[in-house]
Parts: structure tokens; C-alpha cells; sequence
DNA sequence: ACGATAATAGTAACCGTTACGGTTTGTTGC
DNA sequence: GCAACAAACCGTAACGGTTACTATTATCGT
């Protein structure tokens, strides 16, 4: 996602366009990977030493239900990342090393709906796990 | 897995029969669902009321190490339920409403492994949520 | 039954997250 | 551009699940 996208999805829903929210979005546009709310505050107080817990977690949970970030739980902590294709559903493998992601266009779940006739399914998650190729090499 | 099977890896590791463990696997073998650190806590408080977090945590996270239990986060908390089949790998669907599980046999790494050459895969995810049968009907 | 050592109780610290009252900032209509 | 209103923010404290510590107790091989 862009930008210009996150922006118009905002300004749709009446949020303001605020500086701690453009440190914010530029910081996840830079990175590829999932980050935890510490690595997004340790970044935002370089410009903004006193921002405040309240703004980092207010404006990450109010961007993961717009959809402009990607959420997920990684060691007990919230991990954010730039939702990278809102259109086409996705799977990620997560690097343990760097955190760095990589899609995976396959959902296991085309595939299964017909074993849980008489379920209601809400939803799924679907992560792998592991070394990347630069991380392997290093 | 039945209480025999856990008790018989239990002292092949060299951990001791105490009336917390055999309350605490009793807890679990009666219950078919992921349950939290919390509610293990308060059963055993029943028979015992001045019970420790450290014997709660101590034991959950060492019968999950020694693949007696199972764990997974939900909503940030740490979930487990007895393991259900030691030899074959499967993966759950879980009902946000109780809490029961259904076993899914399919598991989506077979057909996706070949996506990720380079990549040093550890481990994965996958998890259904959803509604059970009963709870649809309620 | 004894002794070595694992297991536990009681309690406090820890850490990520959430909540709150008061202040500042952005936006909208003039 | 300015006022007015609501949204957004700061500073800080509380919260809840988890972890850690020390002294005490219980288990088990001998």
C-alpha cells in the first residue's frame, strides 16, 4: 500500500492528517517486515521525544482496522506491518531472524472449507516460520 | 494423549508425581479446548488454594516443552490443551465462542515448501476460528 | 527412614498494553 | 485568516498476564 492510498483512507474516515501519524506511515513505507509497537516508538520519539504511548497504539490499532497495516502476534507482542495487497488475500513467512516477510499466494483454506460443513469460519491464520536466505548466509 | 502416556513421559524426564501435576493433567484430559493460564489457575485454586503462578507457569511450560500439551496465543494469552496426537501433525479449528477444537488433517506445508527454496523453514502456524455446530445453534 | 534435590508457596517485579484528565492541534465554516 | 469544535496528543498511572526470587516442603532412590 501507498502513501497516497493510506492517506485517502484516512481522510475518508475523518482522521486528520497529524505529524506523528506521516512519521508514522513514512516509517512502516521503509520497511518490509513486521515491526513490534517498541520498534515504532523508538523510532517516532527520535522526531517527537515525548510522544506517548497512548498516540503509538491508538494509531496502530486505528490503522490495522482501516486495513493500512497488517497485525499479528509474534512472541506475545503486537507486530505491524504496510498492508502489502489489501486485494488479493495472503499468507506471509516471517523471518526470525530480520523479521523481514515474504507472500505466499497459496491459502490452504480453498482446500479445507468442505471439511467443516456445520462451522462457521470467521477466519484464519496462516504463518510460517523461519530463516531467510541472507539470514542463512550470514 | 492419555494421563498414562503423560505420567510414563513424565518419568522418563525425571519430573516427579505431585497432586498439582496430576490435578492440573487431570484438568486437561477432561477438556477438549484450549484453555488459559487463568482458568487452569482458578481449577487448581479449588483444590488448593494457595496455589503459586510459578507452579501454574512452571508446569504449562514444561509439559509443553516435554509435547504433553499443546500452546497457542489467543488474544494474548497463552492457551493449552492435552495433545491430541503426538504422531500425526495436524492443525485446529478453534470455536471463538467455547473454546472446542476440531482436528484438521490437511496441513497446507505439503504443497508450499516448494515455493521457498532458499529459505530455512522452522516452523508454522494454522489455525481456523469460527463457530462450532453447537454453538450455531444457541 | 534418610538425604539429595525437585517442587512449591508467597510475594514482588516485570513488561507490554490500556486508560485517563488536561492540553494542544487540525479542520471546518464563516 | 479566525473562531469554535472535535480530534489528537502528552504525561502518567494503572492494569493484567507472566516471570522471577527465596525460603520451605515434598518426592523418590537408596
Amino acid at each position: 500500500m501507498t502513501l497516497d492510498e493510506a492517506w485517502r483512507i484516512l481522510s475518508e474516515h475523518q482522521f486528520k492528517r497529524t505529524k506523528n501519524r506521516e512519521t508514522l506511515l513514512e516509517y512502516f513505507s521503509e520497511h518490509d517486515k513486521y515491526l513490534s509497537a517498541m520498534e515504532v516508538r523508538n523510532f517516532m520519539a527520535q522526531d517527537n521525544p515525548g510522544i506517548s504511548y497512548d498516540t503509538i497504539y491508538r494509531n496502530l490499532t486505528t490503522f490495522s482496522e482501516l486495513g493500512i497495516l497488517e497485525e499479528t502476534e509474534l512472541n506475545g507482542e503486537r507486530h505491524f506491518r504496510m498492508q502489502c495487497d489489501a486485494k488479493n488475500h495472503h499468507h506471509h513467512f516471517i523471518c526470525t531472524e530480520c523479521g523481514k516477510t515474504r507472500s505466499i499466494s497459496h491459502c490452504p483454506m480453498e482446500t479445507i472449507t468442505g471439511e467443516l460443513s456445520g462451522y462457521e469460519v470467521e477466519g484464519h491464520k496462516f504463518e510460517i516460520y523461519g530463516k531467510c536466505p541472507i539470514c542463512i548466509s550470514q
